[in-house]
DNA sequence: GGCTAATATTAGTAGTTGCTAAGATGAGCG
DNA sequence: CGCTCATCTTAGCAACTACTAATATTAGCC
C-alpha cells in the first residue's frame, strides 16, 4: 500500500499506537470511546430520541406516565428506553411516591442543542 | 391514569398533536427527528465513531488507505462505514486520482466537541 | 392486610445490523 | 490494451436490538 501522504507530516499521530510516523491518530482512551459510542447509540433510536426530546424540552421534570402516551410503544418499552438513557448518562431520575420523574443532564441538553444548531448546515 | 401534573401548566405542549392540555411536547417535524436519529446512529458504532474521530482530528483530509490499518476491520467494512457517515452528513469526500479523501463536516466537528466537553460531567 | 396504580423486569421473537468474502468498477501506468 | 491498485458493492450470515406480552415489584390507600 503506497500511502499518498497528502502533505508530509500534516496528519497527526497523537497516541502511541501508531506504527510508523505520519499516520492518522486521535487521543482518546478505549473507555472514552466506549462511553461516547454508548451515549450516541442510546439517542440513535427513534423511541429514545423522542423520549429524550420530550424530557429535555419540558420546563420541569417529566413523569413516565406523561411520556407513555406520546411514544407509541408499550409501557415496558418506555421503561426500557428510559433505563437506557439513564445508563448512558443522558437523564437523571427522581422517585416521588409512586412516580418517577426524569430530567435531562447537561450532556443531553448540549447534544440536542448541537443537533438543532447544525441541522440546517448539512441536512439531507 | 391520574397524571401527577408536577406544577399545573409547567410542562409545555408545543405542537398540535397533544390530546388535551398540559402534556409534554416538542417542536420537531418527523423529518427532523429522522435526520437526527440517523446522524446519531451513524456515529453510535465503534468502527464509524473511530473513523470519524480519525478524520476530524487530522489536520488535513484523510485518505481511506490511512484509515484502513487503524480500524481493525476489513477493507469493505471501512468503505461501508465511510459511506454511512457520508450519508448522515458527517463527512465530505473528494476524489483525487485513485484515492478518496474524507473531511469532517461542521456538524461532525461540533458533535465531537460536545462529547469532549461533557465527558467529565457524567461519565460512567 | 388486601387492593390498585405506576413502574421495572423478564422471556421470547421478528427485524435489523455489521461484518467477511468475493466480485465489480474505475483510474493510472507499462 | 492489459495489469495493478484503491475503492465500492453485493450476498450471506451470526450477533444484536427493540419490541410485546406477561409477570414482578413497590408505594399509597381503604
Amino acid at each position: 500500500m503506497s500511502e499518498p501522504q497528502p502533505d508530509g507530516d500534516s496528519v497527526t499521530a497523537r497516541d502511541g499506537q501508531a506504527s510508523g510516523c505520519c499516520t492518522v491518530g486521535h487521543s482518546l482512551t478505549d473507555d472514552e470511546i466506549a462511553a461516547d459510542v454508548q451515549t450516541l447509540a442510546a439517542v440513535g433510536n427513534d423511541t429514545r430520541y423522542e423520549a429524550l426530546r420530550l424530557i429535555a424540552d419540558a420546563d420541569d421534570d417529566v413523569c413516565v406516565c406523561e411520556l407513555e402516551p406520546r411514544l407509541g410503544v408499550s409501557q415496558g418499552a418506555v421503561s426500557q428506553a428510559l433505563s437506557r438513557l439513564f445508563g448512558a448518562g443522558l437523564v437523571e431520575r427522581r422517585k416521588e411516591g409512586r412516580w418517577r420523574y426524569y430530567t435531562a443532564t447537561p450532556r443531553a441538553d448540549r447534544l440536542l442543542d448541537v443537533l438543532d444548531d447544525t441541522r440546517s448546515l448539512d441536512d439531507d
